[in-house]
DNA sequence: CTACTTGTCAATATGATTATTACAAGTTTG
DNA sequence: CAAACTTGTAATAATCATATTGACAAGTAG
């Protein structure tokens, strides 16, 4: 199991903006150059980053700009944006038909949901103490140096 | 994108072996009755939680049995058995072919590993913190209130 | 108008997860 | 030993999520 490299790929895609945005279009053509991801994957992912207000894009004028400072922008911002996980569903997936007619089948989601919560909970904290900045700032230090 | 619920089974499985292993042979049948989930799958899970040293299980005779105690067991610990997250790969899907001729393509990998790997780490610490000695007294506490 | 780009649909692949059938091999009971 | 039961495991299929691809309508700029 793994979260989907739209995750990545968005912060991928966040870093080229702030990196080239001044030069050129970043348009879901050089994106997908960049990335090496399909086109129209960029463009989902872009449609979805656009739907959270971290990017604003255009039909037919082309590049994506960003809508919001990089260090207003966190990770758990663009986890939440992709849609790593369900927010009904959480980040466990319960085995779905535990039987209710033993003791253990019909307690075990009760007992576990808050243990769970809090797991995830841990996760997406941690995502929230990682701003764009400091991926962008680490990114053009490591290009200045090459 | 969810882990996959074999892990919510085994802690499930664990937790039947623990409340009714006592009165009865704990059979993969039984727990898959008590789970909804298929007798293979049980079997499956139970190899593994074998395989770490969880439980002791064995042909023909039928039962699993705790291999140690529940306060020696963790959530973490479960879950490294049932292979939730492969080692190699780690928690994130990374988008597999950046282009290395992008000054970004060729340094996003550097730049999100360390900050991906400590995301990762803050859910398995929190996995670490709970011991199914307390998932089984909260649901042997439940029962007994029904 | 023309060239380019985004937004989006639909179809297809690809891969992971879970279910199911089947059967060899080990254990227990009589 | 034979019968009944159980685990271990392989192979196949069904299901679902993820990613790719081609197509085209609609918006924008020169």
């Amino acid at each position: 199991m793994q979260i989907t490299s739209k995750f990545t790929t968005a912060v991928h895609i966040l870093t080229c903006i702030d990196v080239f945005g001044e030069q050129m279009r970043v348009t879901s053509e050089f994106l997908s150059g960049s990335t090496g991801v399909n086109a129209v994957i960029i463009r989902n992912v872009l449609a979805q980053l656009r739907s959270a207000g971290i990017v604003n894009t255009r039909q037919g004028s082309g590049g994506a700009h960003l809508a919001k400072p990089l260090n207003e922008i966190t990770l758990y911002d663009v986890y939440l944006a992709v849609e790593c996980v369900d927010n009904d569903e959480g980040l466990f997936h319960f085995h779905e038909n535990p039987n209710a007619r033993c003791p253990v089948g019909r307690n075990i989601h009760k007992v576990m949901d808050n243990r769970l919560s809090a797991v995830q909970a841990a996760m997406e904290n941690e995502l929230k103490s990682v701003s764009l900045s400091e991926i962008v700032a680490d990114t053009k230090r490591i290009i200045s140096e090459e």
